[in-house]
DNA sequence: GATTCAAATGTAAGCGCTTACACTGAGGTC
DNA sequence: GACCTCAGTGTAAGCGCTTACATTTGAATC
């Protein structure tokens, strides 16, 4: 028997046990190949041990980890957070572990993530949108490694999506607000360069303006990360700038909440000076005061669909394909009519 | 040269340099040992090939993985987001990778979870709190794998901690209460089983009591997952019962701002009708409407000094120990005084 | 030019596991 | 009783990498 200070490993199992690595193998992977007799005299020597398999060695020999990575731009606000979390739910009912990692919305670290999750053996990848380096799928598909655009959908893109349309989500919201007669609308967007969510409900949102006719030119727009002090400062350049909007329609609920408090704290109100709408319909939505006229994102529902769908594609069940969820509307009162 | 379909290997790389596997390890680990020439054809090679080190087979060559791990009781509010954040870019810049997994609160899957990253060569664990089964610290220990508790500060535990004096806070923020004329306080406080934090902090709440000389049996405790809508719920007990409180103490912010949503649901006011308190300070606080007087957890350092004390754990420049930090209060609207 | 020695590189032994294949022997068949 | 099956188990070959040790190389020294 080895020493016993260090980490046992199969051998020392296997010895204690008095049979072969491969029996102890077996007992571990498919106990059904194994006699009852033979398997219970290996899980003492398990359990004796306290053996646990190491996983780079399982990994090699076996090439199978059943670990699924997610690369998210950001763990600091709960946008991704009810998704993720019912992603994990679904992963875990159906036997993978869930590994997370945080981009920070930045290009260079999503990257090294992907390389790092792909390199510990990542059987599946979830990312969020698909706005990316083309060598990056390259490498994914060089590697063997199938990977899920979520947050999304985009049936005429190569690489498989599950969401929903952030542009037509955003025009018909666009639509409320311009048929409540609201003219002079303003945007804070977040940063559209490689996030391609936050382009297509920009576009939405010049859809919509089109739609009513109103022309394009009497649109601002801030763009600004998704951060809540950022919501804040963009509204108070709107609030006191010339031309003060009526509307504010934000990227998302995190920039509508930090305008929405700049409103409170000029002394103003929503929605009597201001209307504000958000995006997404976190909880946040409905915690603040008046509560927020929002779409309404499926999460949990996309991330237990991302979760099947993704495992389908690393089991080959599936090689993807787009997979689309519907958005709704959430009139709250931070949307009010213009009076006439 | 092998077959190109499949994933390059490190022999591949040597191959087509025309050197052994050795020269190709040592260019990618510590390229200073290599000669300018040989290394830049190796690299060549490498980005020829799209070639990235199999990690499993490293670990199990090398023993190291500069991966930390963390296993965090929840992602889906924002409590361990900030803290988390900052852990994670203070790792990155000294080289490691963090991965996150989350437990829902259920210790059998923070069982699973922790084993899980160990398994996977996790080289240190962050976790939060420290009440867990022994046998759990045990196994780490086995492992050599160590691991620091965060969110706690615990001076005579034998688990290294980094945090801040639960108990000690609450009892303060109870104080400033009691000090405003409030005797009748109700607690809505999280799931205290297994859970060392809200334990002390409710603990502080009837020392602060007790130094107020109000009876505790006039303390109505509910307990509660931490979840908005919980505390909402809890909130329309507390007020729907026979003794109103005047003032509700929450054991974070999440149960405060749903206890807030639910008073403003059923008509009346914070603070005029109820005073309202928090913990932890997340940017949730400054955005409800009152604002939320609360206890300030300095989540950002937090999460850097526990990267800084992990990794010094790991490269066994330390054993751990406790590291103390300091929380403080910030009185905000959603608490006032009793009118006399 | 012979000798010395450090720097550069190569050789090969594992790391701990899975699994194809080989073996063993008990039960069934004729 | 000879023969076949096949369930249960063992043997051993890798998986892709790092690294101790061995070897080669070439510049420096005499």
């Amino acid at each position: 028997m080895s020493d016993m200070r260090s980490v046992p490993t199969l051998d020392d199992v296997a010895r204690t046990a008095g049979v072969s690595t491969a029996t102890v193998s077996r007992c571990l992977n498919s106990p059904d190949r194994v006699v009852e007799g033979t398997r219970i005299r290996v899980m003492n020597a398990v359990e004796q041990l306290g053996y646990t398999p190491n996983f780079g060695a399982r990994v090699m020999a076996a090439k199978r980890t059943f670990t699924i990575g997610a690369i998210i731009p950001t763990m600091e606000n709960a946008i991704f957070a009810r998704g993720l979390q019912a992603f994990q739910e679904e992963l875990h009912t159906r036997g993978y572990t869930l590994l997370v990692s945080s981009s920070a919305y930045q290009p260079k670290i999503e990257e090294e993530q992907i390389r790092a999750l792909v390199a510990r053996g990542a059987d599946g990848l979830l990312l969020i949108g698909h706005d990316r380096d083309p060598a990056l799928y390259r490498y994914l598909q060089r590697q063997g490694v199938p990977s899920l655009s979520a947050w999304v959908y985009d049936p005429d893109s190569d690489q498989p999506t599950v969401g929903f349309d952030n542009r037509a989500s955003m025009c018909a919201l666009t639509e409320t607000v311009t048929s409540l007669g609201h003219r002079k609308i303003a945007v804070i967007s977040g940063i559209t360069e490689g996030n391609d969510r936050a382009r297509a409900r920009l576009e939405g949102i010049r859809d919509g303006l089109r739609k009513a006719a109103i022309p394009l030119e009497t649109l601002t727009v801030i763009e600004t990360p998704y951060e809540i002090e950022n919501g804040a400062v963009a509204c108070e350049t709107l609030m006191k700038g010339a031309d003060r909007p009526t509307a504010i329609m934000c990227g998302n609920d995190v920039l509508a909440v930090g305008a929405m408090r700049k409103v409170r704290e000029l002394g103003l109100s929503v929605p009597d000076d201001v209307s504000i709408t958000g995006f997404d319909d976190i909880e946040l939505a409905r915690i603040v005061n008046p509560p927020l006229t929002t779409v309404h994102v499926p999460h949990r529902d996309m991330g237990k669909r991302a979760a099947a769908a993704l495992i389908d594609m690393v089991e080959k069940r599936s090689s993807g394909g787009a997979i689309e969820l519907q958005s709704s509307l959430r009139l709250r009162e931070s949307l009010k009519a213009i009076p006439r």
